[in-house]
DNA sequence: TTGCCATCCGGAACGTTGTTCCGTATCGTC
DNA sequence: GACGATACGGAACAACGTTCCGGATGGCAA
């Protein structure tokens, strides 16, 4: 899945030069593209702004969704991250959900239209959708349960959902000032609280 | 905006009968389309379906929204209608207002795709935007007004602000069975009162 | 009834997307 | 220096929304 180059001691029969260095280009010019047109931005415009033809991308990047997924890596693996050193740290399990989640609001909100693909039943995103639940509802399942055993929140509510409901509440945000997705998904939280 | 034949003494010179004919066709084979694939589905395929050309769509309804909105007029009206009714008859405010957005979210689950395009920032779907926000929004409004007068939730949430949070629940309602968004949505509402 | 013209229709054609495919160029090695 | 594996470029294809215009057709007037 766009591996950069894991493990060592793996079959990987290291590829030519060159097409490591276009890979490079390639996700610097992807990531400039989503900034300026989103996440959907043409695959032809991210080519020609990388000085190279489209068959390139797709021989890199199979499916759209494996180039968001490389160029976001670093930062949904810091979110990923982030959830259990807040647990630590926080003064309450809640606490730690709420700033968890904070951070993936922030993420997904500066990302035009990541919130979008990521609910998208296109195929393109479907690598995209898997790895960020693979990744993020784990990290997520731990905070709500250690949330609901604090009993803070209610416990009927899975990880999954709640991920999808907040990535939902993103989606747009941006777009019209007079939305705040940040609020809305505080609401969201705060009908999780016990009272 | 696709008008079906309001007000007499307007100074709508009366279609031709083939017009009038087609365009009745047209909104059934769009409905029916509706149901089976979603409110995108190909101009071409309702068409087809139809037994008309493209350019017969786009003749009847300039946009796609305008199609949408001739379709789903009615179910649309009747929820802006619901609204005063329960509020005259709910026990309170705040009941009427959780009946309204019940049904609100069952209609929107209850068509593919329709969530999605109405925070879709596509120009051709401005026109749906525009219509369903400016006959529900004033009733929402009236509704989320009632029940802060009543002390039941905050006063800080503008209506265009719910509906929107709610629409973007409703997304991808119906595609995984492990979503759903009218629990979701009731988490939000939750979130809403004042305890 | 007939004829005429405004109206409306059908579908070809255009522009934009994602995606595939293959002849050609390049790299790395022997 | 030559050769095979690898990678590249961009033409080509398919699916979509949308526009456009030659031809058909409905409604009315004579």
């Amino acid at each position: 899945m766009a591996d950069t180059g894991s493990g060592p001691g793996s079959p990987a029969p290291r590829k030519r030069a060159d097409a490591r260095r276009n890979q490079e280009i390639l996700l610097e010019a992807a990531a400039a593209a989503f900034v300026a047109s989103g996440v959907d931005a043409p695959v032809r415009d991210i080519a020609a702004k990388a000085g190279v033809g489209v068959g390139t991308i797709y021989r890199h990047f199979p499916t759209r969704a494996d180039l968001v997924v490389a160029v976001y890596r670093h930062q949904v693996e810091a979110c990923a991250e982030a959830g259990p050193a807040l647990l630590a740290d926080a003064d309450s399990p809640h606490t730690a959900l709420t700033r968890w989640i904070d951070l993936f609001v922030d993420f997904l909100v500066t990302k035009h239209g990541l919130a979008e693909a990521l609910q998208s039943d296109d195929a393109a995103f479907a690598t995209l959708h898997a790895y960020f639940l693979d990744r993020l509802v784990p990290v997520c399942a731990e905070l709500l349960d250690a949330a609901a055993r604090a009993g803070r929140i209610r416990s009927d509510i899975q990880a999954l959902e709640l991920m999808r409901a907040v990535g939902n509440l993103c989606i747009g945000a941006g777009k019209d000032p007079s939305y705040d997705a940040r609020r809305m998904v505080g609401l969201l939280l705060a009908g999780l609280r016990l009272h």
